[in-house]
DNA sequence: ATTTGCTCAGCTC
DNA sequence: GAGCTGAGCAAAT
């Protein structure tokens, strides 16, 4: 088998990103996890994104509920986009119930 | 709830 | 070839 190239490893987030459903969010642990790879890896992927288009990074969040970095220059328009998609927060943070995580092991048939 | 340390991979010198 | 930084995570206090 191929090694796990860099370049495949981020379609394979680009892939996940997507196919993560409006009003969820998925935490770079988990996209790593799927992948097998570190959430850094996924983090960096992602700040490489050569079609910003296609990966909705502010459809990606931390573990911790926090937003993660995406970017320093309006936090505050994320949190409204993810508002608009429907995504529940909870104090600057983001509501368990919008995390679609462990939706997407399963779907993976990975179970955890 | 807050703070500290560790890990993994890519990027730079 | 070696070292550094980082869009994080986990554990300990």
């Amino acid at each position: 088998m191929k090694e796990t190239s860099w370049n495949d490893i981020k379609e394979a987030i680009y892939m996940l990103v997507q196919l993560v459903p409006i009003g969820k969010v998925v935490s770079y642990s988990a996209i790593a996890k799927v992948l097998g790879i570190s959430p850094r890896t996924v983090a960096r992927a992602l700040v490489q994104n050569p079609m910003p288009i296609i990966v909705p990074c502010h459809r990606v969040i931390m573990k911790n509920r926090n937003l993660g970095g995406y970017t320093p220059r309006n936090p505050q328009f994320k949190r409204k986009l993810l508002e608009i998609e429907g995504v529940a927060f909870e104090n600057s943070k983001v509501s368990r119930t919008s995390i679609y995580d462990k939706e997407l092991w399963h779907k993976l048939d990975l179970s955890l």
